[in-house]
RNA sequence: GCCCGGGUGGCGGAAUUGGUAGACGCUGCGGACUUAAAAUCCGCUGGCCGCAAGGCCGUGCCGGUUCGAGUCCGGCCCCGGGCACCA
């Protein structure tokens, strides 16, 4: 063995063994406890950057971990490949967005490989593959059999210049990017899946996910917004059909001043044809991008209608206006104005110069001015006639009541989650398996016609998608009436591949179903890791859809991921690794220069898995000094002969000392890392271990001895996160077995104990001694020690003892 | 605008249940080794005062609770993530 480390060649040949004992290759064996481990797998972008050798970085230590701890781990990995960058790089390069989509996928396995992470590659996903998204469209046609999925109008960004749909991306400060054109919102038919009718239960089970970080259930709940309310009708003059609205807070209906609709609403377009301001009105509205971040931030803005609507208690005429802030896909396009009571409604009657009545007073009495500022707390109904002096409840019983009784309204139960849009606009997705047919309508793909093959040598130019211009692929049969029908052109948002690809890698094999009783074996996910970013969209439809497979009788699991951990982004300079700032670092040339080992230790250490990381190039050369010092204390150790076992009743105080610590670590870092998470901290107790060996300079057999089980266990604690060297090491520490196999270290209680601990005295609350007592010493001993300390006293000195506050094992405050 | 996070030395971070602020690492400075450099090893490294012992200040800002607050509560400021067609 040489001396000196040479990872390339260390990590080399821990490969070639993992390689060789497929040691990483795992089928179902029901006597042992399985423990399924992913991440969220990547879009083949081009290359591996530092983000994803993060997260791959932090999944793989749990695994390796788990496996360690006698579970019987699998890991798979694959590539979620349907997406825009790829249609992006054939326009700019002429390469077919396929070619370039699997050709990322050959360089970015190879990087993969070559950081040692512990996949079954033998599970391998591509979801462009047909075999992978045949599924799926046999998925949606089983929903659209259970009215699972249907078809309605909804809005896009149409750009008018290149006359082609936008991603909210692709919208920058209202333009086209490439057009440069202002962005229209646009509506189209397109297909959506009820999320809705999951809804009650999506939000109920959050209560029942401990595994789960509170943050990332909240913004769940949050997005699915559950509230209860009156949904009730305003007679609107011209017409016959009321104006439904829903509000939570019919206890301030009698402060209702105004109402408004969205720019889509039919009332809206009514009053366009016959009010030409109206109709530029609307026209502006609809001049701007659909994403909500964007309409909440801009200026409020509305134009009276000129007609009026009946308030459903007073028989007052309340205006009827159009307002840029409602939005159609919300509730029924239109609201009612309470100025009094809301901010927004506050503001817009200010500007307008619409009423503000007070209805609502405080609950203890004080005096407020409505007219310098909307009251939105819960209090006591005023100026609401019958109503006056009702609290909250009390008030929208009531009037609940009313409107039921009337057959005017009713209570209802609303959400914020809307249906999911699933149509995409473009060529590079899964074919949504939809055939259309003068006589028949839509009509979905019988199964033994699927899958319907996306065509992957096209010519790609970017404008429309090239399935329209394909007679071979558009050209269809009607399933029903066998009459020339036209095939369905948009393809599958690529969240639908995402959100079932988890209970595939059970049985990616599988060409009869969907899924066999392999998924019964490994669902759930016991661990999946991946970004923040991720913490609604990705993860409620994957919560949906793993529900829906459910019901189809594929998976006995309601919920698809037990433990949750999301990871902070790679920043670098403060901002977020991305060629557009041109801050990236390539993996690729840092385990080049390095290897595997220092890369995924500097992931490790530099920060806690749910925080950002700081990019640092001199906290990589640390990581990599420290590698050295590692093996080198290791192979000096060696060197100089292995330890023999030796009674541990017999070492003296120095060598007790060192194998505390050691057994101390051990459960730090067991801790650490299989509790708490915190890879970062287990990284830096065993460096103080090894710091400890480095300083313990006794070379008897005792003391090799104590040498011998310190490095034994940091080689077999740091496995996980720095598996190729500790491969190496294990064997130069004369163990005959080869590491992987090898189980995690437990701490022995006996070389815990201790005789004394320091205890540390403060004097109203500030430090002023440290003293060190017997471990079983009782508080008025300690206290006595305390006060007797030189210069606890001087603090004390004369001054009369209020109280003492010992906390065992820790400290005692004197308060004077 | 709305929802969710975060803010601690020169830097990344630690402090796990309200109990020693700054573990571990980086940087910097000083020293050893070397013809020299690199590498390695040793020491110091929050600010201020002090010869020292030790003291005072200090966890984004303002206020509160407590014997004791980085940690809990109220109000702000700043930064990041998400907002339904980026993935």
């Amino acid at each position: 063995m040489s001396s000196a480390y040479h990872p390339e060649k260390v990590e080399r040949e821990a490969q070639e063994y993992w390689r060789g004992t497929r040691c990483f290759e795992v089928a179902e064996e029901p006597g042992k406890e399985k423990f399924y481990c992913l991440t969220m797998f990547p879009y083949p972008s081009g290359k591996l950057h530092m983000g994803h050798v993060r997260v791959f970085t932090i999944s793989d230590v749990i695994a390796r971990y788990q496996r360690m701890r006698g579970k019987h781990v699998m890991q798979p990995m694959g590539w979620d490949a349907f997406g825009m960058p790829a249609e992006n790089a054939a326009i700019q390069r002429g390469v077919p967005p396929a070619e370039w989509t699997y050709r990322n996928i050959d360089d970015m396995r190879e990087q993969m490989q070559r950081l040692g992470y512990a996949y079954d590659w033998a599970r391998e996903i591509t979801t462009c593959r047909p075999e992978y998204y045949r599924w799926e469209q046999w998925l949606f046609t089983r929903m659209f059999r259970k009215g699972l999925v249907y078809r309605k109008n909804s809005i896009v960004n149409w750009d008018p210049v290149d006359e082609t749909v936008l991603a909210n991306e692709q919208v920058i400060d209202g333009r086209g990017w490439r057009s440069n054109a202002l962005v229209e919102r646009r509506e189209i038919p397109q297909w959506f899946m009820k999320i809705t009718a999951y809804a009650d239960e999506l939000l109920a089970e959050l209560d029942r996910m401990p595994g789960w970080p509170e943050s990332v259930k909240t913004m769940q709940r949050n997005w699915i917004g559950r509230s209860e309310g009156l949904e009730l009708g305003f007679e609107v003059e011209g017409t016959n059909e009321p104006l439904e609205v829903f509000t939570t807070r019919p206890d301030t209906l009698m402060g209702v001043t105004y109402m408004a609709v969205a720019a889509e609403h039919p009332l809206a377009a009514r009053a366009a044809k016959q009010d030409p301001d109206i109709a530029t009105f609307v026209e502006e509205c609809k001049k701007t991008a659909a994403a909500e971040a964007a309409l909440e931030t801009m200026e409020k803005k509305g134009v009276p209608l000129g007609i009026s609507a009946t308030h459903p208690l007073t028989g007052e005429r309340v205006p009827l206006w159009v307002a840029n802030f409602v939005l159609m896909s919300y509730g029924t396009g239109a609201v009612m104005g309470v100025p009094g009571h809301d901010e927004r409604d506050w503001e817009f009657a200010k500007k307008h110069g619409l009423p503000i009545v007070q209805v609502i007073a405080p609950a203890d009495g004080r005096e407020i001015d409505i007219q310098a500022g909307a009251f939105v707390e819960h209090g006591i109904l005023v100026n609401s006639g019958e109503y006056d002096g009702l609290n909250f409840e009390a008030a929208c019983d009531a009037i609940a009541a009313h409107f039921e009784d009337s057959g005017r309204g009713r209570r209802a139960i609303n959400y914020r989650l809307r249906d999911w849009g699933v149509s995409r606009q473009r060529y590079w997705g899964a074919p949504i398996p939809i055939v259309y047919c003068d006589q028949c309508d839509a009509v979905p793909v019988p199964d033994d016609q699927l899958p319907v093959v996306l065509p992957e040598d096209v010519e790609f130019t970017g404008v429309g998608s090239p399935l329209k211009d394909m007679p071979e692929f558009l050209e269809a049969t009607c399933p029903e009436c066998g009459r020339p029908a036209r095939r369905e052109t948009d393809t599958f948002d690529t969240f639908v591949e995402s959100s079932w690809y988890f209970a595939r890698y059970a049985c990616p094999d599988s060409d009869q179903a969907m899924l066999d009783a392999r998924a019964a074996y490994w669902m759930p996910v016991d661990q999946y890791t991946g970004g923040i970013e991720h913490a609604i969209l990705h993860l409620l439809y994957s919560r949906f859809i793993q529900r829906v497979m459910r019901d189809e009788g594929l998976s006995a699991a309601s919920e698809p991921f037990t433990n949750l951990l999301t990871q902070g982004m790679v920043l670098k300079d403060g901002a977020k690794m991305s060629k557009a700032k041109g801050n990236t670092v390539d993996p690729h040339a840092l385990v080049e220069k390095y290897g595997a080992d220092t890369v995924r230790l500097f992931m490790i250490f530099t920060a806690p898995p749910e925080q950002a990381l700081e990019w640092s190039d001199d906290g990589v050369k640390g990581s990599f000094r420290f590698l050295n010092r590692f093996w080198t204390s290791v192979q000096a150790h060696a060197e100089s002969g292995l330890a023999t076992p030796v009674d541990p009743d017999t070492l003296d105080t120095a060598q007790r000392d060192l194998r505390r610590k050691t057994h101390q670590t051990i459960a730090k870092i067991s801790d650490d890392i299989g509790r708490r998470y915190t890879f970062n901290t287990a990284v830096a107790a065993a460096m103080e271990l090894l710091n400890s060996v480095n300083r313990f300079d006794d070379s008897s057999p005792a003391g090799r001895f104590v040498v011998q089980e310190a490095l034994d266990a940091i080689v077999l604690m740091l496995a996980p996160i720095v598996p190729h060297i500790c491969h190496t090491l294990w064997q130069a520490l004369g163990h005959d077995s080869a590491l992987i196999d090898e189980s995690w270290p437990s701490a022995d209680d006996r070389a815990l104990e201790q005789e004394l601990i320091e205890i540390v005295v403060q004097v109203n609350g500030k430090l002023r001694g440290r003293i060190s007592v017997a471990v079983d010493a009782d508080d008025d001993t300690v206290r006595e020690a305390a006060l007797a300390d030189a210069n606890v006293q001087r603090f004390v000195a004369d001054k009369a003892i209020r109280k003492t506050i010992v906390v065992p094992g820790r400290l005692v405050n004197v308060v004077v």
